[in-house]
Order: C-alpha cells, then sequence, then structure tokens
DNA sequence: AATAAATATTGACATGTATCGATGAATGTT
DNA sequence: AACATTCATCGATACATGTCAATATTTATT
C-alpha cells in the first residue's frame, strides 16, 4: 500500500472545493495571501492552512516580501500529476495486476 | 464552490491508497471482486464499498455474470480527469483569477 | 429444498481534517 | 514606542469516511 499512498495523498489535496479554487485563481500567475482570501468566504486562518497543505505538498510555491506572502503554482507539478494518474490508471509493464499479492506495508 | 465540488470529488475518490491499488490492478483489464480481494489485505465489506464508490463515481464499470461481478475502468475517465485537472491548474481564458468574487454558494 | 459461494448492506467505531475564533509573530508606519 | 497589517499557530468542534463483523441477498449446485 505504501506504494500508493504518496499519489493518495496528493490527489486527496486536490479533492478539496477551496483548494481547486485557490489553485485556479493561482493558474494566471502569483497572488498574494490578502488578494486570494478577499474572493473567498472563508477566514484567514482557515486559508493559511489550506496554503500549508498546498506547499507542503509541492503544489504551490511561496515567496514571502514584507509582510506579504506570494503564492505560485508549482509548474512541475502539472506533469507530476499527469504521470502520476497515467502510472496507475493506463496500461503498463510489470504490473501488480500480473499477480503479486499486495500486503499493507507494501 | 460549487463549481470546483465534483472534481474535488472525483480526486477525493483517488485520494485512498486501497482506490489506486484496485485502479492499478484494473489496468490491465476486467477483474472480478474475488480476484481483486485476493491479493489485498481489506475485508470482503471494504472492498465492495471502495468498488461502490468507484462505481458511482464512473471511474470503473461493472458486469455481472451470475455471481462474480467484473470491473474495468471506464476508459472515458481517462482523458477526463486530464482535463478536469488541466481546467483548474492550467493558465485560461475568463479565469476567476480575473476578478470575480466567490461565495459559498457558487 | 438445502447448501455453498460471491457480493451487498447495515451498524458501529475510529480517525482525519476543514473550519473557526483567539492569539502570537513578523514587518512596516506614524 | 505604539500601532496597524499580514500571516501563522493553537485548541476546539463538527463532519466525512475507511474499516470491520454480522447479516442479507443472489445465484448456482447437489
Amino acid at each position: 500500500m505504501q506504494k500508493y499512498e504518496a499519489a493518495a495523498k496528493l490527489f486527496r489535496i486536490l479533492g478539496e472545493p477551496m483548494r481547486l479554487a485557490i489553485l485556479d485563481m493561482l493558474s494566471c500567475g502569483e497572488l498574494c495571501a490578502c488578494d486570494i482570501l478577499e474572493r473567498l468566504t472563508i477566514s484567514q486562518s482557515t486559508l493559511s492552512h489550506h496554503m500549508r497543505v498546498l506547499q507542503q505538498a509541492g503544489i504551490v510555491m511561496a515567496r514571502k516580501d514584507a509582510t506579504w506572502v506570494y503564492y505560485t503554482i508549482n509548474p512541475k507539478i502539472v506533469p507530476d500529476l499527469h504521470n502520476i494518474l497515467d502510472d496507475i490508471i493506463l496500461p503498463k509493464k510489470n504490473c501488480i495486476c500480473e499477480g503479486v499479492k499486495l500486503e499493507d506495508n507494501k
């Protein structure tokens, strides 16, 4: 299972409407937290939580300037996500469907 | 927010290691529930739960034959998922980053 | 009809996490 | 030095859901 946990974690992070809204906003380019907060109906602490999650997952990058923090989407994450999805869902060589039993610690 | 809920739901469903393992197994082709169960260390009821979730989301399709149920990945879901991701994370026209405020009921 | 096998459903429980208000920390301004 | 602004952290709460055992349902077999 361990094999799938990293991928699952990424998908789980994308599995929240608020975070998708934030990523949609960032898709055009850099925004500071206050810009994002202005367009959402969530508390500042909730936004801060989401930005931390997105950052730690490597989905967004942060740049601090004085009291502001500016966020951008990590461009590398886009092909990464596509590849992660394809590696699981598309036919491939040495696939687990060929027979091995999966234990919880694998 | 409603705008992102469908996409978030799909990602959330992909956000479980067990379901990714199941999809990985199905990536080569059709398997029945008992085949999948044989290679995982989860209970039968848990597997049944996951298959129902994957089915209702349109990610896998089910075919019943006597007492067996055979599952396949819905091939349409693959490009769909890529498009959903790109529609959010890549730059685009008429993007919400251009200014509108998002209410919870949107 | 009785039994067996494959899958679904139900109810209970534990865990994870989104959310908030309150507060703290860092930086800039007066 | 005092204050304001921006963001982070903490503690509490509510809700969603993964998991299981037990049971039901469906179909085939004897």
